[in-house]
DNA sequence: GGCCAGTATGTTTACGTAAACATATAAGTA
DNA sequence: TACTTATATGTTTACGTAAACATACTGGCC
């Protein structure tokens, strides 16, 4: 009995069944001409001393891999879980893998780890948002790995972009609170109001609200982690002052979820006293008492779409250079306005 | 200037910096004596030219990687995104890196995924559940890496488990609602009963109820994947029939929020009607305008801690070996039972 | 019979890195 | 002075694989 103090290599099959190093290699990746008894042969061997492939060697060899560099900027936030779950299912079947960090809504992280990401050789990379610095343009673009940016359409990709406006979904929800009749607004978001395209929502929204002269009276960012427990909170405070607001707009729906939550624990009725919208269209919604007025987004289509762009074999890069694949988005009227 | 075909390599750093490869490799790793005078040289021609490194290069000569297996059921479920979180912070921080798929609860495709997985030669993996084929455990030792297993303690671990007691949890649920007085009991599943924890946690609820004489009356199993909706559908069955239950014990959260919906929507009174009792204890029950009575479960932590076990450096192995960490669980009894 | 195309296999080499070993200078020490 | 020790660098090699190229055998066709 050998003794295997490292792991069998394809050598240690090719000896095992008699054939030559380059014939396992033939057998395993199925290509070339291979006789059905050799393949046998090699297939046994390989079985019984329990080979296992070296995709390091491989992908250092042929010079690609089936890995797809992931940046999103947390995970701490189910929306982006829906992407990750759009994006692996989508790779999956393409027999490509994900590996992925994450950012925290910063810049400087975001440079570190794409250099990070781009030491694995991928073949390709998922951004978030479609603002990044030149170090990252720059890294990308000498990697020569194909690109996918997700969640926002509003800029010019660097390859193709798989979102939805968000400023049009900004637009759309003052639009809808305009036709309420609100007139006086306050706008709360959080984490430092890192989130770039939490930005660009509100853009919209203040804008749309400035043409039809209408009031956003405070804009008002935590320094915290979005969360229900702070959207509560955010909302006790904005209610408390003396120019109170008619409606609030908020970043995301854990946030005014929270605000739900103050409302409903206090007698505050919504719309009457006052009227709320979020964004996300998040599955729990459904559950409370209190239908939100959200937006609906495709977050699982971003993910997929952006999984299936990157494993396409072999495309053509010069097509898809600063496409936009705008997937919609969804104003669900609630009962908060 | 000279045209790039491929990607800089060191050999390209120490031409630029007038020095040989191995030294650029000395800088890049900060390993034995370099001049400051060279250091600073290599260092300014690498990011004149831009060098990454290859770490399928590095990985394959120095036989370790900077990467961690993990293989989760489902990213469909809030519960792993937690985990998942945990795990990267933890492995972040040690400069680690995450490389996952996903199960789908499936036997057959952990066995294909872990094999997969260990083609990138990681030097740790993380598994959910302690059960696991006779192929896994062979491939896993085999390899010879490190193991985490997460979620259950329910048995004899790889290596080194890191979760709570399932049945412990079905237990106490069951023996808190006994004291409630209820006696009649349904118990509503998901995922065709895949997720061997929820089914250790049906088996420590039955036992403890026939130990007290109470009846389980029956035990639905749907299908589906686990979500509101389904926990409406199936709690609106079950209150259909003709031997209606004071209680149903549902396998998570999501499928007992369905049955508040449908309590809720239907004015059936919770807990006088029927008790409804949930598992995971997910931030967005707080929501809720019924308190919901669940477990309260450590995933963020499960996660962090099994990453933290995984990238330490060079521990003694033979130490771990069998070992189990209870980080428990916490009741919360709820309006619901 | 000679030649071509298709089939089946082997040999050599290179991918980019780090371990192992070798060399060289300067500074301290017996 | 000779001899160690610390510091600073270079050379050779191997990690496991697949591309490129070479070889050999088969059967069919003119």
């Amino acid at each position: 009995m050998k003794i295997m103090n490292t792991r069998p290599t394809m050598d240690d099959v090719a000896e095992k069944a008699g054939v030559s190093q380059m014939t396992v290699s033939r057998v395993m990746n199925g290509k070339g001409y291979i006789s059905e008894e050799v393949r046998g042969r090699v297939r046994a061997a390989a079985a019984e001393i329990g080979y296992v492939q070296n995709r390091l060697a491989r992908g250092l060899r042929s010079e690609k891999t089936p890995l797809v560099a992931v940046v999103l900027p947390t995970l701490g936030n189910s929306v982006f879980n829906d992407v990750l779950s759009g994006i692996t299912d989508a790779l999956t079947q393409a027999g490509c893998r994900p590996v992925f960090g994450v950012t925290e809504y910063s810049e400087e992280k975001e440079d570190e780890l794409v250099r990070d990401l781009l030491s694995w050789r991928p073949s390709g990379i998922v951004l978030t948002g479609l603002e990044h610095s030149d170090i990252t343009r720059a890294a990308i673009a000498a990697a020569g790995v194909r690109v996918a940016e997700i969640m926002d359409i509003d800029g010019t990709p660097i390859s193709m972009a798989f979102g939805m406006s968000q400023s049009a979904a900004g637009h759309a929800t003052a639009k809808h609170m305009l036709a309420q009749g609100l007139r006086r607004f306050a706008y709360a978001g959080s984490h430092s109001g890192r989130d770039l395209r939490a930005g660009k929502r509100l853009e919209g929204f203040r804008r749309t609200l400035r043409e039809a002269g209408a009031t956003l009276l405070s804009e008002n960012i935590s320094p915290n982690p979005s969360s229900m427990m702070e959207g509560r909170r955010m909302t006790a405070e904005i209610l408390s002052r003396p120019d109170k607001p008619e409606a609030i707009y908020y970043s995301n729906d854990d946030l005014a979820t929270g605000g739900i939550m103050h409302c409903l624990s206090n007698g505050v009725r919504m719309p009457e006293d006052i009227a709320l919208a979020g964004f996300n269209g998040l599955p729990f919604l459904e559950a409370l008492p209190v239908g939100l007025t959200t937006v609906e987004t495709p977050r699982y289509e971003m993910g997929k779409q952006a999984g299936q762009f990157l494993s396409r074999p072999d495309p053509d890069l010069a097509d898809d250079t600063g496409k936009v694949i705008d997937l919609g988005f969804n104003l669900i009227a609630g009962q908060t306005c």
